[in-house]
DNA sequence: GACGATGATCGAAACGTTTCGACCATCCCG
DNA sequence: CGGGATGGTCGAAACGTTTCGATCATCGTC
């Protein structure tokens, strides 16, 4: 593998010269530049990583903690490893990926061997060791979602207290008055995942506030899991016009399903709105409003944050993404 | 951070000796030893990874190249993923992850800079760049997927042709000699994505050999798509008393609810098996017979065999992972 | 026409390991 | 009791960068 000294060798200068001509840290004449370029192109050279990492003390990796927890929806959580991946890309970043067990344990082992420059966690429960390792190693890290904790944390998430309160909204100026709220997966309420909580409650909240009648019911997954929660909501909110989903797809669809099946129009018997969701709801029949999950915003800005905190001081803070609302169609004034 | 030095001095030895103690590759007198363990615990020693790299020649990485198509289901490229993930840990490996475009393009940069040992591709396609790359690129390699030339290149795979025929023939010693087969949406097939096209190919030609009728159609997902497939499937082989099923969880699921609603009974009226299928058909209603994809077995061993290249010479060969039947209850003889 | 500034280049040190060869006890065997 | 083998330890080189300080030529200015 060719390195500096070939390269410097072919162009007929130093070392040190053809460093700089490639950093650009310090002029060089533009005769000298062109010949270390065409020397570079001839033998394909690249920097050694690791004598990078070394001299340099930057290491241009960071580590995505990861871990993929029963009851979490395996297309989101791959929608965002992919986002960070391609943010990170765009500050010539790679990514370790740290995964199940590793997703704790593996960042000490990365940080204290100086593995990677920065840390980015994803999917932060309420409580979560994590965000204590994190702030035991000092590295500049960023977190997706809001633990309970945000001292000395950079946490970055959509507004889902903000989210659950334009759901409702929305709905309340169609005139509706008699709504349901079909959540996750109970698995992920009990297991302390902060997103679906925080938006159930900021829905339940607005609801009081605005003396709407209004009922929650988490779902599991499946035709039947699905059905048997429609019709505890139904039963729990007699003559109801309106329900909120803040699930996966899976049930979002067999939703769907179940409501033609029993004839139930959309949205003249009944609105739907798709809240806080990581997948396209445009291919669905019909189409659902959507207050989206935006992967590729939390990511970006997670790992913007991070090259930040690289580069200087950045104080530790949370930044709320704003919910945004696309209407798909599925929403009519009551009548 | 605490370096070799330091160790050494809190030690009372030599760096090298440090470096032999932690490596094992001399002998160090028992003595000695101990006070080399207490002195990294005391410190948290860990060895620079840049500076292991640069002099070991080393990295402890392996690339991971994958990229998510449109039309591959998320949770089994997730699954695969993450069998990486663990498996390389068990060799001390850590998992750079390349997505997207970066997983072609990364490939080279990361390899020429060092910054891997060896690379893994995952869902390789029948006609690949990256596996062009991986030759040029000359490390140890092992590929997912089976592309039409493998010259030179380490292959791994469930044995989808054996699959195809182990599908079939479970049905006709039932019995059944009008089957349908169900397979994934159609842009797969269209790109050229390897896996299913040998599932079906030799699943029809050992029915062509059997005598027996079948049909295939690829499924679009959605209830609407799957009703659309069955009831075209049904057209094409009137009388039909078995489908395979060779595509994602969703389309199984729709398909289920199907023919719930068509008073479709499974097994008695219509057999059914979940072909190469990586989720757990378990919790499906009616569970279904599955032959399994089985992320972990094929990622393992294509670590393993990484580790074995990295090691010493492995002659380049192709590995298929023989599948297996599990009985679930969901096909019948034929009545 | 001497002098500080500026631009272009170079040499060498440093980053933290691993590993080779050397060294010195100690031991066993003839 | 001498000498080769063995076990334990050390010093130093090397890996491929980055970067600091130094050098040298050129140039504009007083």
């Amino acid at each position: 593998m060719a390195n500096i000294h070939d390269v410097a060798r072919v162009a007929g200068v130093s070392i040190s010269t053809v460093s700089y001509a490639l950093s650009g840290k310090r002029s060089i004449a533009e005769s000298t530049r062109r010949r270390i370029d065409e020397a570079v192109q001839q033998l394909d050279y690249r920097p050694n990583a690791g004598a990078r990492m070394l001299k340099g003390t930057k290491t241009n990796i960071l580590a995505l903690s990861a871990p993929l927890h029963a009851g979490t929806y395996a297309p989101a959580h791959m929608a965002f490893v992919l986002s960070v991946a391609t943010a990170a890309r765009k500050f010539d970043y790679d990514v370790l990926l740290l995964t199940q067990d590793e997703a704790t344990s593996g960042l000490r082992r990365v940080a204290r061997s100086s593995l990677v420059d920065g840390i980015i966690l994803l999917d932060v429960s309420t409580v979560d060791v994590r965000t204590d390792l994190v702030r035991e190693l000092g590295l500049p890290a960023a977190v997706i979602g809001i633990p309970s904790d945000t001292a000395g944390l950079t946490c970055v998430d959509l507004d889902f207290e903000a989210a659950g309160v334009l759901s409702l909204r929305r709905l309340t100026e169609q005139g509706h008055t008699r709504i349901g709220l079909i959540g996750q997966v109970p698995l992920v309420y009990e297991r302390g995942s902060n997103f679906p909580a925080r938006f159930r409650d900021s829905f339940l909240a607005e609801a009081e506030r605005q003396g709407v009648t209004v009922a929650f019911v988490p779902s599991d997954e499946g035709a039947a899991g699905v059905r048997t929660a429609f019709d505890t909501l139904s039963a729990a909110v007699p003559g109801m016009t309106a329900v909120v989903l803040n699930s996966n797809e899976s049930v979002q669809v067999a939703l769907l399903e179940l409501l033609r099946q029993r004839g139930i129009r959309v949205p003249d018997d009944l609105s739907l709105i798709s809240a806080c969701s990581s997948f396209d709801t445009a291919h669905l029949d019909p189409p659902l409003d959507i207050i989206p999950l935006p992967a590729d915003l939390s990511c970006t800005r997670a790992v913007e944050l991070t090259m930040s905190q690289l580069a200087g001081a950045v104080d530790p803070h949370v930044e709320l993404i704003e919910p945004t609302y696309v209407d798909l169609g599925s929403t009519a004034p009551v009548t």
